[in-house]
DNA sequence: CCGCATGTGTCAGGGCCTGACAGATATGGC
DNA sequence: GCCATATCTGTCAGGCCCTGACACATGCGG
């Protein structure tokens, strides 16, 4: 068993990373031609030069394809949270944990890719419900911090689920924004605005 | 052809009407004993006394049975706010309109049933996003209604979207907490309270 | 060379949903 | 009461998503 022998990403994990990548590429090739609908688990599969089989060993769902991986990158905005003072209003927190998962997703280089994707993401009924719960995931795990940062005025519970709800609206909606509009427009610049809307204005 | 002899609902749609209630009530007992995807379609086919087939002409999907109808609930609260007066400041007419849907529900006597209902959807994850997706046309008929209301400030759009997510989301919060704890608390009181969280302390 | 773990393909099957067809039932006109 | 029509229903067939089970191949360590 090679157990952990030293490095971080063992060989077996770069691989299937790689795998990843590739399905991942053929298959928004094939999603923004013709629809995510229109095409099926086996055609992606075999685009990527694989059976049907082994797509769903890389990828539970055909959605996740293009939604990614809600988990990994819920506790990276998490702990992103958690770094922050704890002095700071949550709603500042709130606002740079979001900025450091763009600027993530940036440094990957995928944002001219993630905007294909989330065209697609909008334009289909069972990909933005997927996304949606991707949200909820994220607010289960946002929420017992927030709750943590709060005074305890006795609404305490309410409050916090109303923040965590709230912020995440507004991520969605720069997003989604984001995607719609063709000009250079940042997420972050739209985040923000969007932000600055529901904060209170103290 | 019958047309449209006089009266409102013909007997054709009371019957099926009638058979929807039917399927639903028997689904829920089913899906509360056992779980959501516990149940097969066929199963709930079976005890209402049809055929699975039969069963898909009256709910396209499975998760139809408990989200309900969205364009029909989500007409009537674009109506509700439209009818509300034009220089009430859009918080309230929203939180108005909610409100009468709430009533809506209440005075179906669904309330009870309802509340089964909630707490079958918010443990499933497949009826969460379908209920999320309720929200998002939700979002989508309101949306034209509340840019109208604002002052054009130039962010128009973005400042509209905002206001209609977040709304949303405390519609969200207020029926998830509602079905999550067991004393009489309100949904009303709960959307106010959380409404009173997020409109500009003005 | 031999075990062992991992990756892959094939096969079978369950579950959701849809279209097509035929039989049953109800509605309205005569 | 009878017929033409529209509607409802069951059955059948099929596609698609996803999963478990099995067998084969590959790569690694001893």
């Amino acid at each position: 068993m090679p157990s952990t022998t030293s490095s971080g990403p063992s060989l077996r994990e770069i691989s299937r990373d790689a795998v990843r990548a590739r399905i991942t590429e053929v298959a928004l090739d094939l999603f923004a031609e013709r629809g995510f609908d229109q095409v099926t688990v086996d055609q992606i599969a075999a685009a990527a030069g694989m059976s049907g089989r082994t797509f769903h060993r890389y990828f539970p769902a055909k959605e996740d394809v293009v939604v990614g991986e809600p988990e990994r990158w819920g506790e990276f905005v998490r702990d992103a949270f958690a770094a922050r003072p704890a002095d700071e209003p949550v709603w500042d927190s709130l606002l740079a944990s979001f900025e450091a998962f763009i600027g993530l997703l940036a440094q990957d280089g995928r944002v001219q890719r993630g905007k294909v994707g989330m065209r697609i993401l909008v334009s289909t009924a069972s990909l933005r419900a997927r996304n949606l719960e991707k949200h909820q995931l994220w607010g289960r795990m946002l929420l017992p911090l927030v709750a943590a940062r709060l005074p305890d005025d006795g609404d305490t519970a309410l409050r916090a689920e109303i923040i965590v709800q709230a912020s995440l609206a507004c991520l969605d909606v720069a997003f989604t924004t984001w995607a719609d509009v063709d000009d250079d427009t940042t997420i972050s610049e739209l985040l923000e605005r969007s932000f600055a809307m529901l904060r209170p204005t103290a």
